[in-house]
Order: structure tokens, then C-alpha cells, then sequence
DNA sequence: CTGACTTGGTTCCATATGGAACTTGACGAC
DNA sequence: GTCGTCAAGTTCCATATGGAACCAAGTCAG
């Protein structure tokens, strides 16, 4: 079973110092854990979405999915509850909830879709704005200093790197192979 | 308001061909939008944890927290909850009650610490350790399956620049700057 | 056009979840 | 020593969450 593709350079004394700073289960999580990849992809999107979600939490009283949804019809006026659906992998339920409460603090506003009646077309009320120009400076400040441990161009590396494999999501398995790993 | 780094790539046609299979809001998330880091983590990761935890949940009737924990004492047996807690970012609470049912299913055992007599050691039980040896290799062949795009230098490249953040996040702030970007 | 099937969105309900308070043990100061 | 503070784990409880069933509109075949 292979570990993680930097394990042997492990014996690096500047890391090894870092590491001291770590609960000893996060180093075995990083490199004693075939599973590299989800863990640490996991690990630090938690370090940005935890201090995100609970300041919009105690500063707006937005839960997280009112404000995954306020975020995305900020980012773009127009989309239906679907888009955000696809785009965020919450449940469409709940997805729904969140936007009825938006829809009654007069956060976000709606009109049916002349082309499908079945759908809507959602847009930020300036209450709703207020709230999304004033998040997005403190999200890309955190972003940035988790950032910046990277230089410029591997900040760059980094993005192209992800956007990859996110092209290429529509090509993944949506379930576990029942049959474990043949090769 | 600077956008991801690969934004102005984006003509390439190649490139082009895929977004098709990609909702619309997808691509804004991905080439529109200031916080490009969190969104391909958190979308790449979901991508993975999905299938896992759903797998898991119908095969084994295992909730989510609940393989965290057993999954954490796999590859480290002698932990305390403590440690599952920091590496997990789940409430202690919430860990609490999971290491409670593996304890009645007999998939975890534990005895106190003689050098901390508030804390408790884990470990597997053969059962346990059956769930955990089963599930992983259907796990690595998941990520696998999504590293798949990347050349092998590319894989190597991504962790260690994962590695890096990783590294460095007990440098990272804890709470959203109240005054936004001073910058 | 009409009937079977899909899709966008909502509602219902059982339960998983996490904040806050609590218990018990560790640790440091004096 | 013992007093105040902190840390590991547990319990309580209000509520956020998501599966499943549902409604209404769209789509496609014949």
C-alpha cells in the first residue's frame, strides 16, 4: 500500500520541527496514510471554512448553507437552486430551506423563469450585497495567509494542478467499487 | 479583487470542451470568483468523501464521525480521542458518541491511561480492523481514480505543495479578521 | 395528443449534530 | 498540602440536516 508521495523526504530537519506543532495523529494522517490525498485536502479546506462559517454565523446568523447559497448568487445574479445544487453537493432540500429564509430576510430575491416554470431565477437584494462585499475581503484575506507559505509561482502550480482534476471530475466514479482494488 | 491564477487561460480549447459537462455556476466558482482555493478543496474533497461515507453507511451501517474515528484508529492504534478531535475538526462531543457506538459494536476497545487517568487509549478489534482493512483499498482506488488526470511528477508536486499549507497551518488564523483586508 | 418518465423545488419527519454545562483528573502557584 | 485553572470525556437539549415522498411542469415516443 503506498503512502504519500513526499513520505521519505520526511527526515528534513526544518519539518521536523514544524511537526512539533502537530498532534501526532495529523502527522501519521499526512504520512502514514495511503489516503494522502483526501486528508489533506479536507484538513485545510477546514481551516478556511471554520473561521468563515462561524463569523457569518455570529455576525449575520446565516447558516452555512444560507450563506453557501447567498455566496453563489453573489457570485452569479441569474442561477436557479439547481446550479447551487450541482455546485455545492448539499442536499436540494436543504438548499431549498436556505433560500426561503434568505427570501424572507429580504436577502435574496426571485421571479419564476419565463423558459421552465418549474424554476427560478434568484439575485442578491442590496441587503444581501451589503453582506457579500462585506464577507469577500476578510474570505481572501484568510485565503491569503493560508497562502502564504507558497510562493507566487506555486500559488499558480497549485491552481492549475487543482483545476485539473476538477475538469476532469465528471470522469470520476460517483461510488466505491464494490469489488476493492483489482490492480 | 484578483481572481484564481489560471483565470486568463481559460480560452484554451481543449479546456473549453470540458467545462460543457460542468454547470455554468461551476465554472464561476472555479474562474470567476476571488475565493479560488476553498472551492476547488472543498468540491475536490467532496468528490471523494461522498462515495467513502456513503459506502460505508450502507455496508456497515457506520455514520460518518463514527468511521473518522475508526479510520484514525486503524492507522494509529494507542490514540486518544483527543487526538482524533485535532486531527478531525469534529466537536469532541460528537467524536465522543461515536467512539461510544464503535465501543458497543466491539469494532473499537480502550483502557484508561495510566499516564492520564481523565483520557483512554484505543485500539481495534479484529472486527474493527476487518471494516478498515476492507474499506481501504476501495478508498485508494477512489483517489486513484481522481489523481488519475495528473502525471506522476504532477501527483508528487500537489502533495507537496498540500504538504507545505499543512504544515504551516498552526501559523494560520483561527477567526476571520474583523477589519477585512487591510492590504 | 396522451401517457410514461424526468426534473425543479417543497414538505415531512426521524435523527445526526454541536453548543454549553458538567464531572473528574491534572497541574501550577503559593 | 489546597486552591484556582485547565484539559479529557460525557451528557443534555434545541435544532440543523438529509432521505423519501410529493407536486407541478417539462420532455419524449408513438
Amino acid at each position: 500500500m503506498r503512502l504519500a508521495p513526499t513520505a521519505l523526504s520526511k527526515l528534513d530537519s526544518e519539518r521536523e520541527a514544524a511537526l512539533r506543532n502537530l498532534d501526532p495523529l495529523i502527522v501519521t494522517k499526512l504520512w502514514g496514510n495511503p489516503c494522502w490525498l483526501s486528508f489533506r485536502l479536507n484538513f485545510i479546506a477546514f481551516r478556511f471554512n471554520d473561521p468563515v462559517y462561524r463569523w457569518i454565523e455570529t455576525r449575520y446568523g446565516l447558516v452555512r448553507p444560507e450563506f453557501v447559497a447567498l455566496y453563489a448568487v453573489g457570485l452569479k445574479g441569474g442561477v436557479a437552486a439547481k446550479n447551487i445544487v450541482a455546485s455545492a453537493g448539499l442536499p436540494k432540500n436543504t438548499l431549498s430551506r436556505a433560500i426561503q429564509k434568505l427570501l424572507e430576510r429580504r436577502l435574496l430575491k426571485r421571479e419564476s423563469d419565463p423558459d421552465d416554470l418549474r424554476s427560478y431565477v434568484l439575485a442578491l437584494t442590496p441587503a444581501g450585497r451589503a453582506i457579500f462585499d462585506e464577507t469577500m475581503p476578510r474570505m481572501v484575506q484568510q485565503q491569503a495567509a493560508m497562502l502564504g507559505v507558497l510562493s507566487e509561482a506555486e500559488q499558480k502550480q497549485l491552481c492549475e494542478l487543482l483545476d485539473k482534476m476538477v475538469i476532469a471530475s465528471p470522469t470520476w466514479p460517483v461510488d466505491l467499487e464494490p469489488e476493492g482494488n483489482p490492480s
